[in-house]
DNA sequence: TATTGTTATACTCTATAACTATA
DNA sequence: TATAGTTATAGAGTATAACAATA
């Protein structure tokens, strides 16, 4: 019998359906904080992503797995907000830059501290159970 | 100072990226699974949503929390295509049912036990650890 | 009157294909 | 010729508002 078709034993399961909570929860809570500053969950996410530094258009869509075309009208969006701006790369002259303008730095950050789903959850956890929880995770993702 | 505004310990930080790339993660198989059927992730989820039973149209933009006016739409997709079909309601003829005809639950049963992203990394950990993680798991969703 | 489902509309994200400008 | 970004287009999901049928 082969391991991906083995029936699998009703604790595994229940992992399973706690970690689809998990997903679902945390998926709901990004939604719900990006919204709060009129962001969709893409917009949220480039502007995450433009935050620490600029990145090429092609970077971005491998960041999101979408296509490149798709990135063009995303970042539009951003930057008639004036959240984000196209600057060009003087080493290549094909490539495009997008970086997150001072505003869109700062709704990032705040955005990113105003997500407490993990944190305040774990803060329920002992440092030793949090110890736990990350090694297992670890070692599931390995 | 209050919770919400004190500065995470560095290994909260750390279960909240292994949190964060679990659930990227399993998204990402999700749909991927998915579309391996021609469905999309919301087509997925009702599917799954009426294969144990018929729902009202209203249930199931209350599952997807969405507009129930969406759910019109994308019943009628998956009608379109022989995977789930509209009953009436004897009781409240206000009242529509979606119901999964044999060949979308079949397709949605298939779907489920394709989803692997859970199953095989769980069975790299012991009985012990797996309770270990399903407590642990618990008590953040408590 | 209130509720269920629908239609109509507009916006965002998505992929595909064809185009431009650089390399 | 290959690559980066764009445009055009079509499909899917989303919210809002207005409507018909039923309660």
């Amino acid at each position: 019998m082969s391991l991906s078709t083995a029936r699998p034993d009703p604790l595994t399961v229940e992992v399973e359906d706690l970690i689809g909570t998990v997903v679902a929860r945390y998926y709901e809570e990004y939604e719900r904080a990006a919204a709060r500053h009129a962001l969709t969950g893409p917009q949220a996410r480039i502007l995450a992503l433009l935050t620490p530094a600029p990145l090429p258009m092609r970077q971005i869509a491998r960041a999101l797995k979408c296509e490149p075309s798709n990135v063009t009208g995303m970042i539009d969006r951003l930057v008639a907000r004036g959240l984000v701006e196209r600057r060009l790369d003087q080493d290549d002259r094909r490539v495009k830059l997008a970086a997150a303008t001072e505003r869109g730095a700062a709704i990032s950050r705040h955005l990113r501290e105003s997500l407490d789903f993990a944190r305040v959850p774990l803060a329920g956890l002992t440092d030793a159970e949090r110890l736990t929880l990350r090694d297992l995770l670890r070692r599931m993702l390995a």
